[in-house]
DNA sequence: CATCCATTGATTCTATGCAATCTGGTTTCG
DNA sequence: CGAAACCAGATTGCATAGAATCAATGGATG
């Protein structure tokens, strides 16, 4: 379960619908580029056709699914230009995110540290849960986007960083690039601690840019293989 | 009028639904912190409440509106702190966007020389048409958007450019200042033609910059004086 | 007199029915 | 035989009515 760190703020039945479908387009069950249906969503979810519209024009906003007038809703085929598209922008706005976090000096460092810490006994055991991981490393991320002060950025970039997550799963790491990630992790700790904005701006930014790499690689071998 | 660059893909009712209440708003017609009725709304506009439900989600996504659940939708206030996040993204993103313009050097330079000499031409007459210009103003600036390959930074920034309308008007420009904003554009139509990417992305960070200045001082001169 | 609770009014949220629109296949005409 | 018009089916878009929820008011009670 990935806990989404800001709320939808739909009622019931749309909150209903807007967490299942999206989960059911991140853990693949919806393939890209399959329709999606009103009622048979409406059917399967036990709502009505409402609650179901205002979570799918939610999440064509998101970019997870692209709305054509009049036809319908299908779920976004993802080529390597969207997801060097989506990184690009991750590198531009976390980085700056955690030098804001830094200067303003509001991180909840120990939260941080916390969770930091329960990624390295997640990886420390035989068969790492890559859920769970994934689920404190989304925590992570919000955590410092919202120690940056900025409500919008923090909207932003959680609308982008769950959206490869069909590709940047962590099963994918090398344990190098596992324990690279982690050390990154604690080290924006340290930056944050210091108060340091260049610092924190500089590991964060690696910290993108080195996941871009892991991803793309897989990517690109997946293109390979159809 | 301000012609918005990227169509909302909505259908008719919940179009007209969305351009409306959003001129309402931009317009100053709805002052910040009044709520938004979805009955009389959809009594003024002439259609049902659906597509107005679907218009005010959709300003809600762009922060026009603040969404208070099973409470109903306000128009958001504007803090001058607002102003200095939307300004702070914006010469994060918008530098990027024209930096990579000018790397794919795919951008249409007529067009923007265009934009540009109406803007001066616009200047050039004894009582300039404040809106006009910044209808020229908003369509040189989703030009470069579009010629930077990434349709995400362009609805995100679109969102964001004339949200704060009521108070980045060029009236407030003092000569001085009007001169070198257009400057800036013509200057950056010389840094895409040169294929330069850190030229482009620099005068773009001036010019976002630049305006931010002109807009706070304004914004701290009308919280002086309510 | 202050506080708590119930009731009322207004508004959003959900459900459902009808109209508008698009796709695909069939027919008809040149 | 090819192409354009057309009809049928399905699906979205819109409208409206009922259900759920919340703030507010008034009265009862300690």
């Amino acid at each position: 379960m990935t806990a989404q760190g800001a709320g939808p703020d739909l009622g019931p039945a749309a909150d209903i619908a807007y967490q299942s479908i999206r989960l059911q387009i991140l853990s693949g069950e919806r393939p890209g580029g399959e329709w999606l249906r009103e009622d048979e969503l409406a059917a399967v979810l036990g709502v009505s056709r409402t609650p179901v519209r205002e979570a799918l024009r939610r999440l064509a906003t998101e970019g997870l699914v692209t709305h054509e007038p009049n036809r319908g809703v299908q779920v976004h085929n993802w080529t390597i230009e969207d997801l060097q598209e989506v990184f690009g922008l991750r590198s531009l706005l976390e980085p700056w995110a955690c030098a804001q976090a830094a200067a303003r000096g509001q991180a909840d460092l120990s939260a941080l540290q916390d969770l930091a810490d329960r990624m390295d006994a997640t990886v420390d055991t035989p068969n790492p849960d890559f859920e769970a991981l994934t689920d404190l490393n989304n925590r992570f991320h919000s955590t410092i986007l919202a120690a940056s002060g900025s409500r919008r950025v923090q909207s932003l970039v959680s609308s982008m960083v769950d959206v490869p997550l069909v590709w940047r799963t962590f099963s994918r790491y090398s344990p190098q690039e596992l324990r690279r990630s982690l050390a990154h992790h604690h080290e924006m700790i340290d930056a944050l601690r210091a108060n340091d904005p260049a610092w924190a701006e500089s590991i964060m930014r690696a910290h993108v840019q080195s996941a871009w790499t892991s991803t793309r690689r897989h990517a690109e071998k997946a293109a390979g293989t159809p």
